[in-house]
DNA sequence: CCCAAGTCCTGGTTGC
DNA sequence: TGCAACCAGGACTTGG
């Protein structure tokens, strides 16, 4: 799944690869993924747009262009974004295809420049990405949670409403017990919500609340001023992690070159239920959270 | 048939 | 009682 860690994986090759191209064509985009506009205006607008940056918050990309136009991309539950250099014909779950040239002017400066919290400097600029400008851009997704979201002026409603990222965001313990204070419902859902911290998905808060020795059934206002600060360290450190790792390849997730991340080597609670815990030897429990998929271990998480 | 799970939406409940 | 905030559950999607 797609989540902060695996999204700023992306961004960061995307911003490499694409702040100076022109976007040269749409070759193909699904009309279902699509939001605020046609297909066809899609096309008009893309067409001969300079990408200026690409920024993240929470598990949304925004590639900002010239003329304050944004467009946006969430990766939905097994979205990936391919970059290559030549076209090798469309396979079937290829939604949204961009062509893309390099300009002879490079940009002064390379990265992502933004105001907000989405950009991290990157990490790893003696790595080997695409020193030319890919030619396509190649969003596939095999559900089509995915979407493409394309407007002017502000980035759209469905990112402004998120909540602060909760990797690089500006918070500490106190906004967490704000977000916290008096909600009934359990641990797990409130950080499954993006209107509080936004990029946390299933995955990571499994293994955020192992981390933290938290138990994800607990009521969301019942936590004491030494869990909530146990808490906020745990959500830090294993979205770091998780960034480290190149993100977490358990199910379809790969990044732009199509290489797998390694979090999912590191899984402490995320789909072992029935495994023996790492830390107490208990015996990991499966359970359904707020919908979704739980697994924790009874005896250590509390 | 059920499961996986991101986000949005609806309808019922809670509490001031 | 009224109303907003809150919360659970369903829709959507397709391959395993």
């Amino acid at each position: 799944m797609p989540e902060l860690p695996e999204v700023e994986t992306v961004r960061r090759q995307l911003a490499r690869s694409l702040v100076g191209c022109i976007i040269t064509g749409v070759e193909r985009v699904e009309p279902s993924m699509l939001l605020g506009v046609t297909p066809a205006t899609l096309a008009e607008e893309l067409a001969g747009a300079r990408v200026l940056g690409v920024c993240r918050r929470g598990k949304f990309l925004l590639v900002k262009l010239h003329d304050e136009a944004y467009l946006t991309l969430h990766l939905g539950m097994t979205g990936q974004i391919l970059l290559t250099a030549t076209c090798t014909g469309w396979g079937p779950h290829d939604r949204f295809v961009l062509t893309l040239s390099s300009e002879a002017e490079p940009q002064p400066d390379g990265g992502p420049q933004d105001d907000e919290d989405h950009s991290e400097p990157c990490a790893h600029p003696g790595r080997e990405e695409h020193k030319e400008a890919p030619a396509v851009l190649v969003f596939r997704d095999i559900r089509k949670f995915g979407r493409v979201e394309f407007g002017r002026g502000a980035p759209p409603a469905r990112v402004t409403r998120l909540g602060r990222d909760a990797w690089v965001g500006e918070w500490g313990p106190e906004y967490v017990a704000a977000c916290l204070h008096g909600r009934r419902a359990p641990i797990k859902a409130v950080l499954l919500d993006q209107r509080h911290l936004a990029g946390i998905g299933n995955i990571y808060a499994d293994e955020i609340l192992f981390a933290a020795s938290l138990s994800p059934l607990r009521e969301a206002g019942g936590l004491n001023e030494e869990e909530v600060e146990r808490l906020a360290v745990a959500i830090r450190e294993r979205l770091t992690e998780g960034v480290r790792a190149r993100g977490c390849s358990i199910s379809d997730f790969v990044d732009t070159q199509e290489r797998p991340g390694t979090y999912q080597e590191v899984l402490q609670a995320y789909g072992r239920g029935g495994e023996p815990c790492a830390r107490c030897n208990g015996t990991l429990q499966r359970t359904v959270v707020a919908g979704r998929g739980t697994s924790y271990c009874p005896a250590c998480q509390r």
